[in-house]
DNA sequence: TTCCGACAGTGGGGTCGCAAT
DNA sequence: ATTGCGACCCCACTATCGGAA
């Protein structure tokens, strides 16, 4: 097995102590995609693997220590040695059907203040998906391009029950991205070859590609700021369906959640003067909400929204407001088939 | 001069624990 | 017993400002 410190006496240098992770920054696919390596994004929780003759640690992308959320990961570890490594990864939850399940992962957080982790994880399995060598055997590899870092990994060969080095593929950016939407993952990475690891930076060397969900829904009301200054924070959206049962005929607006990014100051200002023009004083959606502060409008405005998705509640996931469709007629608005 | 990247601040959904009600 | 809040996790996006081009 290949390890780094087989490349001659380098001289040795002591393990981080802490490493802020690289990141992503948000893209469409990059044009010369033989430039770059793609691999699977996960959903979960970012985390960076210490081990080392003291024992292992690991923390996520703010440096909080969540090692005891995670004790399935203690035999990583012993298989690791004690000569020292850092990982770099994401560790996801698995549900049923074995898909990423960020809420899923969520329970498993609450361990770090003082929980019962044995319960959840045999409740909740988790794998810690390994993407990077960062330090091996007294010799830091951040400074090397992805290539010979990734080769380093490989040669690792870590692939356990609770952790695995998910594949990385040069130049064939589609395809991942279309096997990354049959298999419901979040989407691809592209890391630029040749790129070092640049600790707690986001830069296009690495570069997010995502699935996103896009569709109209009415809007039935709004927030102000939460900053006590006046003015439209967000707005509440939802969709007709067909209310269950013999009382056909009648849709139901169903409340969809929040969406209170996308638009600047000028749309701000714009949504709020419209939808203080048909304010109303009851809801319109269906199901009694407690959405604390709200207003409430006639559901007679449409919205283009941008999401990622639906969480374990039925709200819309990281939403973002695309603009009016003024286009398109409120009572038509029902929730698209899954793709 | 113009443009771009980093940062702060706004917003979304969620979990948990704990203090206030 | 319930509610609200902060601290965490995932995030999208806008506004601003200083340095690079």
């Amino acid at each position: 097995m290949e390890r780094p410190s087989s490349r001659g006496a380098g001289k040795h240098e002591p393990m981080p102590r802490h490493v802020t992770p690289m990141l992503a920054t948000l893209s469409t696919m990059p044009d010369r995609q033989d430039d770059f390596a793609f691999e699977y994004k996960w959903d979960g929780i970012r985390a960076v693997f210490y081990s080392g003759p003291e024992g292992w640690r690991l923390e996520t992308r703010n440096l909080k220590d969540v090692t005891v959320a995670f004790p399935e990961l203690g035999p990583l570890h012993a298989r690791l040695g004690d000569a020292g490594a850092v990982l770099d990864g994401e560790v996801v939850a698995l549900d049923r059907g074995g898909e990423p399940s960020f809420s899923l992962l969520q329970h498993r957080l609450g361990v770090v203040d003082g929980g019962s982790a044995e319960r959840l994880s045999r409740d909740i399995p988790v794998t810690y998906m390994i993407f990077d060598l960062l330090y091996r055997d007294g010799r830091g590899l951040m400074e090397l391009p992805y290539e010979e870092r990734r080769r380093f990994l490989e040669g690792e060969g870590l692939a356990g029950s609770r952790w695995q080095t998910p594949p990385s593929n040069v130049g064939e950016g589609e395809a991942m991205f279309e096997a990354a939407r049959s298999n419901h993952l979040e989407g691809v990475v592209a890391k630029r070859l040749g790129s070092p690891y640049r600790p707690g930076e986001r830069t296009r060397d690495w570069l997010k590609v995502k699935l996103v969900k896009r569709q109209e829904f009415v809007l039935g009301g709004w927030v102000p700021l939460s900053t006590g200054a006046r003015g439209l924070g967000a707005i509440l959206v939802g969709y007709y369906e067909d209310a269950p049962g013999v009382s056909r005929g009648r849709p139901r607006l169903v409340y969809a959640g929040k969406v209170g990014t996308g638009f600047n100051d000028a749309e701000r200002a714009r949504l709020e003067e419209m939808l203080e023009r048909i304010r109303r004083q009851d809801s319109p959606f269906s199901e009694i909400e407690a959405v604390k502060g709200a207003f409430f409008t006639e559901p007679e405005l449409v919205a283009e929204v941008e999401f990622r998705g639906w969480t374990g509640t039925h709200r819309l996931r990281q939403p973002s407001y695309k603009g009016l469709r003024p286009d398109k007629d409120a009572s038509e608005v029902v929730l698209e088939e899954e793709a």
